[in-house]
Formats: structure tokens, C-alpha cells, sequence
DNA sequence: AGTGTTGGTCAACCTGGTTGTCTATGTCAA
DNA sequence: TTGACATAGACAACCAGGTTGACCAACACT
């Protein structure tokens, strides 16, 4: 029996799952890499971070969050060893992140082990049925004040 | 240019970002009509009651959740008026819920939008690749301790 | 009876955000 | 040069929606 069509609640509810699924992957994935303590977040911060926000509320306005949101997570990413700050010589009231070894090395891990389970996902769909996939999701995303390179909203306790 | 391969952490936040797009519009209509503070939250804690859960130990289990947090969440459904409980006669532990009239609404609307919703996304997709769509996702959150029908973990803060 | 299980509650905490207020510094124009 | 405004950051309090842990009262079973 075809199931033909679901419910849009269970389509939510599997837009997330899919999400949490792959997302849980990853962390419990870097977890065993040596870093057993970073979050999705630390991920998306130091990714903002490289692509050239440098203080504080520069992270805050790419994340699309508060300023002191944005103070928090470079915090958690200070005690964790990720990136350091420095006020800036030429401005005393900023203060410039630097990413470390550490910080490059969660990202490239996390960007490697994100890519492994897109391509099992792909092994699993067909590479053209993937990327059909993903093209849908863009429509979706698309038409919308969501913007994908301002993940503040990818926030919430994305896992348990 | 076929723009071919994205990256893993494109595909999570694709995948993100669908949902939030999906809830958020639900959330946003849901307030224009008559339920201004419901939460996705709520929606889900009630469909849950609505399936048999009728005390909060009960509903943690469902929602794969602690007591506790299933607790706060009754008290949060009782504040809003959405259910109402009262001690068990027959074992003076329990406090059955009961869903009110404006509980029902709020479930009912809340269905409602989110097919219309799926509607607007499957006049855009068509029909047959959207079931395609749900298809994959559905393979994606198979293999995994997900479960749909509890969706505890569909938590974390979904609205800004 | 006595023992164990179950339902619920209190309290403290966590994460990742929010507002609101404040100071210190920088910028720009009159 | 000064005076007005904008910006960087910090502090404090709060929120949602979870978590642990400790507990008590009520039920169930032998």
C-alpha cells in the first residue's frame, strides 16, 4: 500500500530528525577524535570566525545573534582552546579572535566527518538523488529571512 | 554550472533550516489565529496526551523525556489553558489530564497549517517528489534511536 | 506487615539564547 | 577643538526546555 501522503507535522518532524541524525553523528564522531566537548555551535562560531569575524560583534551580526550571545560562545571557545583574543592595538575597545590549532583542527575534522556522512547518505540515495534532495531543500530554505551562512538560528540544545 | 556537490554541513543546515522555516510559519499562523504563545512544544506535548498520555509520568515516557521536564511542561499547557488536570480517584498519585476545548483548537489549527504548508511546498515540488523527498528523509531517521512518535527530542528553542 | 515500585515535587543546574543598562573608546562634523 | 553620536564590550537578570539528584506519599505484591 503506497503511503502516499503524510502529515506536514510529520514532515517537520522529519526534516529535524534527519537533521539531529546527522548532527548527533557528527559530535559523537569528533568526540572520539579528540574533541569530546565540542558542540554544533563551537562549529558554526569558529566557521564565522574564519570567514572573517574577528571580534565580537562582528560574530554576532554574520551569526545573526546578539552581541552578548555571541560574547558567550567565543567564552566557550576561549576556555575550550579553539581561538584566543587579543585587544586590538588599533582599537583598544576590540578585542581580535585568532583561531588556534585546535580551533582549525575541530573544523577540519568537523568539516571531513560532516562530508563522510553526506557521502554514506549518497551511497545510500544515488549521488543525483542527493543533490536533487538538497536542491529541494534549498527551494524550501530559499523563500525565506533565513540565511544559511548566518546559522544563529541553527541554536536551540541540538543534542542530548 | 550544475553546482553538483554540496558540502555535509551545507546539507545539516539545509536540512535545519527547512524545519524552522516549516515551524515557524505554523508558529506565526497559529498566532494570528487565536494562539499567540503556542509553542511547537506544546503542540507536540498534546498530540502526545491526545494519543493516550494522561499523566505526566506517561507523557515522559512518550516524549522520551524526564518527569520533570514533562511536569514543567503540563504546568506550561495548565497556564495557558490548554489542558486541565485532576487527581486520579481511583490513585490519588496521579493527576490525569484532560485536554480543553481550546487545547483541541490549538492542535487542530496547528494540523491544519502545517498541511496547508506542505500544500504550498508540494504545489511547488509536486506531489510525487515530495512523497520522494519524505521518502528519503524517512530512511535517513529510520536507521537511528530517533523515534518519531516521541519527539523529545525535537526540543531546543525552535522560534526566535 | 514489609519491601519495592511508581507518581509527583522541589531545587539546582546547563545551554544558548534574550533585554536592558552601562562604560569606554572611537569618529565625524561644526 | 569640542560636542554629538556610534560602536565594542561587559554586567546582570531573565527565558525555554531540558537535565540530575533527593525526596515523599501512595500503591502493589508476597
Amino acid at each position: 500500500m503506497a503511503m502516499s501522503s503524510r502529515s506536514g507535522a510529520d514532515l517537520a518532524l522529519l526534516l529535524l530528525g534527519s537533521y539531529r541524525n546527522l548532527v548527533d553523528e557528527v559530535v559523537r564522531e569528533l568526540a572520539t577524535r579528540g574533541y569530546p566537548d565540542a558542540r554544533p555551535s563551537h562549529e558554526y562560531a569558529i566557521r564565522a570566525i574564519r570567514a572573517g569575524a574577528d571580534s565580537a560583534s562582528d560574530l554576532a551580526r554574520r551569526l545573526a545573534i546578539t552581541k552578548q550571545a555571541a560574547a558567550k560562545t567565543i567564552a566557550a571557545l576561549v576556555e575550550r582552546g579553539y581561538v584566543t583574543t587579543e585587544t586590538d592595538p588599533a582599537d583598544i575597545r576590540r578585542k581580535n579572535i585568532r583561531i588556534t590549532d585546535h580551533g582549525i583542527g575541530l573544523i577540519t575534522e568537523g568539516t571531513a566527518i560532516f562530508d563522510e556522512v553526506r557521502a554514506r547518505w549518497e551511497g545510500r540515495l544515488g549521488a543525483a538523488e542527493l543533490v536533487e534532495l538538497e536542491t529541494q531543500l534549498a527551494q524550501f530554505v530559499g523563500d525565506s529571512p533565513i540565511n544559511l551562512d548566518a546559522p544563529g538560528w541553527a541554536a536551540g540544545q541540538e543534542l542530548r
